[in-house]
DNA sequence: TTCCGTTTAGTAAACGTTTGCGTAGCGTAG
DNA sequence: CTACGCTACGCAAACGTTTACTAAACGGAA
């Protein structure tokens, strides 16, 4: 592999008016460039990047922290991260959460080793020991949720996404409508939608019917059928993540009712999962491919420094699929 | 950040032996050594990854090369691959395919510059300039497809995969079955699979009947309809992809017919989406996690040196769940 | 012509490690 | 007592960059 050296000395020049002309710096003449660009060309040289990040103290990774690394939400937020990364010249190294906060401490210590230009947590909650590992050094930023305001994140308003989706359902014709919450350890995003969807409800003097899963598919069916036996009654089910939403679908249709017709169905985020049914679920959509995107774009020098307003929060859609329709008595 | 000299010199040695007790080389007293991890401790002293890879000229880096970021299937070998790093002390680097071969030469070359210790591609061919752009600094594992024997993979038989899958539908009386099979742009796999079809109908002296997807699920519904007027008396399908074997599923149960009672339905690769449809979808699986665990540590450097076996094919097994179900005339 | 500013370029130090080589000290065998 | 081997350690170079500093060359203004 050659070296700056090589290409310098091949070229006649020094490393110096090289390693200028790679990092497009000022200092020489227009046939020296051509020259060494030339010399670079047939080298194949290609500065190490390791030698770099030494020297400058910087090195062009990013990191992103998961809860685990198969999630279906993650997986579309790492996607937007990659892209814009990619676009900026920037790597992306990943790793998981895991059960405890051991994992990810121990992964930004190693991040911080590797001098990364910054890390992305996707939907965990920061805990201090993580602030404290990053010291100030290396910028993080929090995706997909909100934990108060003491660090940069993007996310949307969750309060209000499960405002607009309750409304959505309530605008349908809808007047009994369970909920499928998520789990307590992911209070952070669970509270607020439990929150917004009780104030819908309780704006148009709705009784509020709640049930609680973990999130997960194998979570929803059981869940369901507490919400059918408090109340065989309802129109419309609201699932807080659409895993479990289309696992309500698929419950639904066994045990014999027709959806939409009979009973409503409405998820939540709008991960590739929501298309995997039939009919393909309603959901309250949060943009997770670009919120990865902007937060590599946040994470740069140029945005890092300018001090961004620290919790952006982005629009969330609801998006009309064939799980919902409009009911009358 | 503190550095190997600031221990060396709190514990009143030289930055030589403190480099000797992290890395568990000999040359020092039980007492020194002692005093060098207490100071490490009290310091916090890390070593810097880039100072070391710059030396060594070795990082702890393993690339992952997958075709999309969100990719189901990807996922889950990802996510084998990361515990395996973890657990060995490296680092995932994340990077996409994208749609041609150029994504993958830049990335690679930018690995290369990171003198990764190794890269495992996930469910991608490996074109010449790949190989070229590696050289034979970064030993490159292939995971999830087998390309000719050229190079070090981690696969299964794709061929008897599909024969055994085949073949448990016939064990299960159904004699007219189709076959849903994925795009000709994954031919490394698809192509294999198909003729483990057409072997198995061929001996059991049934007549093969295919219609083709592209694996994902949009393809599906119209490829089962083209399948079921081309033979409207068929009872099982046999999806190539569980995405399709989803959609299959679902596109059946709008169409009123019962799964299993009517068809059966099998799908492939046994990725988390085969959970995520009700009933459940039976599948042949593919060890997806431990085939990212091993490749992580075939790339070892104990391992890659002793040269193992080239292309490793791992046990598929037919998973039972749901979907299909014995049928009699 | 002289002087000065600008452009172009080179020199060398520094980033934080690892490691080959040298050596002091010490115990032990001859 | 000498010689030798071994242990425990230090010295300094090297890995491939970037960058502060210096300087030569040159052109234009006075």
């Amino acid at each position: 592999m050659a070296t700056i050296r090589d290409v310098a000395r091949v070229a006649g020049v020094s490393p110096a008016t090289v390693s200028r002309v790679v990092n497009g710096l000022a200092g020489y003449s227009a046939e020296t460039r051509r020259r060494i660009e030339e010399t670079i060309e047939t080298l194949g040289y290609e500065p190490d990047t390791l030698a770099r990040g030494l020297r400058t103290k910087q090195s062009s990774v990013i990191g992103v922290l998961v809860p685990v690394v198969s999630d279906a939400l993650a997986s579309e937020v790492m996607s937007g991260v990659e892209s814009a990364a990619r676009l900026h010249g920037f790597s992306v190294m990943l790793g998981r959460t895991g059960p405890g906060s051991a994992y990810a401490a121990r992964y930004l210590r190693t991040l911080r080793t590797y001098r990364a230009a910054g890390v992305v947590l996707i939907s965990a909650a920061v805990t201090p020991d993580m602030r404290r590992v990053l010291g100030s050094s290396v910028p993080l930023m929090s995706v997909a949720i909100r934990d108060g305001r003491l660090f940069p994140s993007i996310a949307i308003d969750d309060e209000l996404a499960a405002y607009d989706g309750t409304r959505y359902l309530i605008g349908l014709g809808h007047r009994r409508i369970g909920l499928l919450a998520g789990d307590a350890t992911s209070a952070l995003v669970n509270t607020p939608r439990v929150r917004g969807y009780h104030r819908a409800m309780a704006e148009a003097r709705l009784t509020a019917l709640i049930e609680s899963g973990n999130s997960l598919y194998d979570s929803a069916p059981p869940a369901l059928n507490r919400l059918l036996a408090r109340d065989p009654g309802i129109t419309a089910v609201f699932a807080l993540s659409d895993e479990m939403g289309v696992a309500v679908v698929n419950e639904l249709q066994r045990l014999g009712r027709r959806v939409p017709d009979e009973l409503s169905v409405l998820g939540f985020d709008n991960t590739l999962v929501s298309q995997h049914v039939h009919p393909a679920l309603s959901t309250v959509a949060q943009p997770l491919e670009r919120m990865g995107q902007l937060a590599v774009k946040r994470l740069l020098p140029a945005e890092a420094r300018s001090g961004s307003p620290v919790p952006q929060v982005l629009r969330h859609t609801v998006i009309e699929r064939g799980s919902t329709a409009s009911f009358q008595e």
